[in-house]
DNA sequence: AACTACTTCAACCGCACGTAC
DNA sequence: CGTACGTGCGGTTGAAGTAGT
């Protein structure tokens, strides 16, 4: 980064850096426009100086047009760079300091609901700025992989949905972009409405709809996923479409409707994807295959930028049921490239799992990388998923008393191995001490072992909760 | 005290969106 | 309708600070 260059030309012996590298006038530099006057724009920290006269001008003109920031004052940054120190340490009524007990548990709420929508935190959040968030949750979820934790304690599940519906009925949402941050909790209508749009719609489509929140933060327990420095993206757990139709007999919410309007899983699988191909979020995967074995990862679930699940009902890119990424999407897989490299690779014998999971984590992430704003094709599963969960599991205790490291696995790290990467750090994650400490989180989606799946001996309301 | 490793956080970047022209 | 501009957002980076050896 260029202004990492210090220089001692700071007006009050602060470090900063001038940007050099001046851009024409009219020309775009690193997302700053500079015109008139000035072409060299400063970089770097802010100086008080810098801050003083910023906020004279804001004290004269108000916020915004902070393009004119540098028109008007001697202050020769950008507009951007004007905002964002404005927004994030000038502005009055700003909190400072660690967050409280509250303000972080509101946080881990609203990041299960919301996903990193850190701007929509903040404002719930008065006196907090987004990126304020942004760092203390990069931080959090540091800390707790550190600690073998989940993301989300297991009290979140009923908070969360607490939370979740006063936030619906109340219909907080960010009004307009363009607005200031004292207009926190105005209320009002705006195209993000659609968000809570799709929230009744589908929970009237969908009785249950509002306990797969639930059920989806249950599935977003441990951390995993290699990004460059905080990892972890933690996609729900949803079914495919054939799964959601055989299930039938156990998913009575749900299960009559499907079975009855569609006359085989390949009817809705195809009628309620094709109904809505950009939603496409019904996985064609088929029970017979298992992703997670694959070994280039095609078996992440995909579930890009806080895009919605949707079932194939409603096209949406805001988030659904739940937060569906958590943690930077530093690599997104093609679900495409994914789904047909499960098509096509056959999968390893079922013998190895953990060396499967080893491999799969050593792996590297597909070089194709591409956005996609409908949950992926490759989705697998919620009973393949919970069903090699299940199988982790029971392997990673037998592993554990093997006292292998490398193949050790928390339950926590599992649950998310197997959707997800894994940053090749979490392997020790678990030490002896830890299992049963980490088993807790797995709280009402934990399958104790395969057979109990296999024989649908889980709890049927559990997975209503995620059918529906 | 010196060095290293790790953590925190301010500030950057690219992109997307809305509006004005 | 297309373009330029202003703004906001989410992701990323690296200097500074801190802890450990």
């Amino acid at each position: 980064m260029s202004y990492t260059t210090a220089t001692a030309d700071s007006d009050d012996g602060m470090h900063s850096s001038i940007h050099n590298e001046s851009p024409a006038p009219d020309s775009i530099s690193n997302g700053c426009r500079s015109r008139g006057k000035r072409s060299v724009l400063k970089k770097g920290p802010w100086t008080s100086t810098e801050d003083g006269i910023l906020i004279d001008y804001v004290k004269k003109h108000g916020e915004g047009n902070w393009n004119a920031v540098q028109k008007h004052t001697s202050l020769a940054r950008c507009g951007k760079s004007c905002r964002l120190r404005w927004a994030n340490h000038l502005r009055p009524n700003l909190k400072k300091g660690a967050f409280s007990q509250e303000e972080e548990q509101l946080i881990v709420e609203m990041h299960a609901k919301m996903g990193n929508k850190w701007a929509q935190m903040a404002e719930h959040l008065p006196g907090r700025t987004d990126n304020e968030i942004k760092n203390y949750w990069n931080t959090r979820i540091k800390r707790r992989q550190r600690a073998g934790l989940p993301l989300y304690p297991p009290e979140i599940y009923v908070d969360d949905l607490h939370w979740s519906e006063e936030y619906t009925k109340s219909n907080i949402i960010r009004v307009d972009r363009r607005r200031r941050h004292q207009d926190f909790l105005q209320l009002g209508n705006s195209k993000d409405n659609v968000l809570f749009d799709d929230l009744n719609f589908a929970a009237s489509l969908l009785p249950a709809a509002s306990d797969l929140s639930d059920l989806v933060a249950c599935n977003m327990l441990g951390t995993g996923a290699s990004s460059s420095r905080y990892e972890s993206y933690m996609p729900p757990i949803l079914p495919s479409p054939k799964q959601i139709w055989e299930s039938g007999s156990r998913f009575p919410m749900c299960s009559s409707n499907i079975k009855h309007e569609f006359q085989s899983p390949e009817h809705f699988q195809n009628t309620a994807v094709q109904k809505n191909p950009r939603s496409c979020s019904i996985s064609p995967c088929d029970v017979d295959h298992h992703p997670y074995e694959n070994q280039h990862s095609s078996h992440m679930m995909m579930v890009p930028d806080s895009h919605t699940v949707t079932y194939g009902m409603h096209p949406t890119s805001k988030p659904l049921f739940g937060a569906v990424k958590l943690e930077l999407p530093s690599f997104q897989y093609s679900e495409t490239s994914a789904f047909d490299q499960w098509k096509t690779t056959p999968s390893p014998p079922h013998s190895d799992l953990l060396d499967s999971v080893d491999a799969y984590i050593q792996s590297p992430p597909p070089s194709q990388v591409e956005e996609s704003d409908c949950f992926s094709s490759c989705d697998t599963g919620l009973l393949d998923m919970l069903l090699h969960e299940a199988k982790i599991k029971t392997s990673a205790k037998h592993s554990l008393l093997m006292s292998s490291p490398q193949k050790s696995f928390s339950s926590t790290t599992c649950t998310t191995n197997v959707t997800q990467n894994v940053p090749r750090g979490s392997e020790n994650l678990i030490k002896s001490g830890e299992y049963e400490d980490s088993q807790k989180y797995l709280g009402r989606s934990e399958i104790t072992s395969p057979s109990q799946l296999s024989a649908g001996g889980f709890s049927s309301g559990e997975l209503i909760k995620v059918t529906c």
